[in-house]
DNA sequence: CATGAATGAGCTTTCATTCAT
DNA sequence: TATGAATGAAAGCTCATTCAT
């Protein structure tokens, strides 16, 4: 009852705000931290002025655009870490969820690190997110170590990043080659065959 | 006298424009892709008329400092990359060249697939490139394989790509809280623990 | 019923009016011409629509503030004139509520001939504004004259004049070092001094 | 000669400068705060970016010009000041000058206390150039007591300030229905008769 | 030929006003 | 009728590029 008494006139406004973020992510897709506030608005169909009644500036928006992206990268990545419990079946999760989200947010992944965006961001903000991109793959390694399905003699937190790395790196230097899913298939498989020994005959 | 002068004045042009080179790399190192012409023609001490002599537009510009920045980097891993005859000690020199080269060029590498400067590039340029990076790593993989020091169960091309993705990724997860010569050490060690089978019997 | 309830309406809306009317002055005072529509609306409680109901357009509403503004002084200042019948002590009065009136009204008077301002006013109205300004102190000089306190060898227009100036110049160029009532007392005896003969004999 | 090297290719600029300021006081005249850069660089017959070339922003635009004008208009009073040892003729001379000073400047005076232009100038700045103004009638009223011509029962300070905030309350009240000469007229006879004691028979 | 003053399109942001709810 | 979300014209400022000197 009392949620539903909250919208009477905000109908609209709800409505809005959540264009402009649905178009602000197609705009950022396309022209990165360049993204413009006249085009954003204009292709929501909105006035400028509106946008600013929703985003107090640019900054807010792109903010906005970069915290929603991240979360859903982690919750995605977090929800493959945790489909099951055998390690291998784990780590082929992770790892097609890594392409994927990859893909999905190719556009941010590609200015993570431009100093315009680090600007925009709290400090810590980016010091957390990386810890917490990393224990979504440490889950997994430790525990493929702990049932001995992983080797024991990796220095598991180097492993985490390499793994890390080949996300974007296969997406980067093979994406246009092959398709998303034979990348996972073959990363998957050469990161299982470099965790686990030789399967001795 | 003809050939003289125009010699002195070929010889001016070639030394503005290294002149030029250098202060825009310094430039684009604190600005990136925000660098601005009056910005490179002041700490260039010259007119920005003289600048767009030598470059025609801003993207020349910028498309110069990419291609050059590409051409040492591949130099650096190349000459790495055939240091020794060993391929342990290859890739102990690969990764130490890559984790450098990464530190060096932080500031191309953080934009390098910003969608304003793919524009700017030629597309084959990025494929072209992007071989040519993977085939200073492929070198030392395959020839690892061959003399039987690097596991051969292994997908050699997913590999490569692997292990550039773990230079951008440990300098990038890990850079600020470990030393760059760690991190090489690290790295250099568990790329190498993953690639030959456990040493045992 | 239907009177009633009109009269319910009206009354409503008179408060509204009053209420837009006395926060519009504070945020006049803090912000001069540059005084917001949704900062008044806000701090009315009110919706824009609402201060819309009541004022046209920000012109209106500025006029409207201008009007109370002089009309409040002009009756401050009256009073002030006609509290004694002595000359002397009218003009104390008058020098007291013209500093206070000043005070009270600095953002107005700080404005009063910004062309944005005057372009709001009917042209016509600055003069009788003027002219009802000029009556208050006009009336005590005449009378002081007549009745023989003030020197009879006077200009009274021009006097009238440099007595109104003074208390703008006096507040202004002063006000930061002395408080109003030594302001006022002492203005009050020089214009005394200087508007009768020397006493002796 | 060496002034003249300076020039060269400066003249152009020199001159535009020159031109910026001219329309920005006719501008000014106009829209006194509300001045607009685009305004000033189309009747300037410039280009925004040439504005921005001579002055960083608005507000140091406007602060040129407050500047100028209290310069010029303190010149003008300190001449008229020191126009003659007598100081019936200096206080005549300066009367008119405050009364000329005024009207050229009136669109300044008109705004010279708004909260805005307060928060552009040095908040030293407004205290240093009250001071200054009021140092040049001062001089005529202590000289004129010294002398004995004024009379010796007066407060100086409150009569300078007296004095002062007649040009602006002579030229403001009475402006328009007198001529400049008039007032000036008028206004230094008033003064000098208010000044000095009854001439007795 | 080098220079740097001039240019102006284009971007962000504000705010009086309107009008659907 | 009251509301406040939406509007968009308009203002300040930047910077790649041009061109007179």
């Amino acid at each position: 009852m009392e949620p539903a008494e909250v919208s009477t006139k905000r109908a609209d406004a709800v409505i809005n705000r959540a264009r402009i973020l649905e178009v602000s992510r197609c705009v950022f897709a396309e022209c990165g931290l360049e993204l413009e506030m006249n085009e954003v608005a204009a292709r929501a169909h909105l006035g400028v002025g509106t946008l600013y009644r929703h985003f107090a500036n640019r900054e807010d928006l792109l903010r906005a655009i970069v915290r929603h992206a991240v979360e859903d990268a982690l919750t995605q990545l977090r929800s493959a870490a945790s489909v099951s419990d055998d390690p291998r079946a784990a780590l082929e999760a992770l790892v097609a969820a890594g392409l994927r989200v990859h893909q999905q947010y190719r556009p941010l992944f590609a200015v993570i690190r431009d100093p315009r965006l680090v600007k925009l961001l709290d400090p810590s903000y980016g010091q957390t997110i990386r810890t917490r991109f990393r224990e979504t793959v440490r889950e997994v390694i430790d525990h493929g170590i702990q049932v001995g399905i992983f080797r024991d003699d990796l220095d598991a937190e180097m492993a985490v990043v390499t793994i890390f790395g080949s996300f974007t790196s296969a997406a980067d230097l093979l994406g246009t080659r092959y398709s998303l899913d034979e990348l996972a298939q073959r990363l998957s498989h050469l990161l299982l065959t470099m965790l686990t020994r030789k399967t001795e005959k």
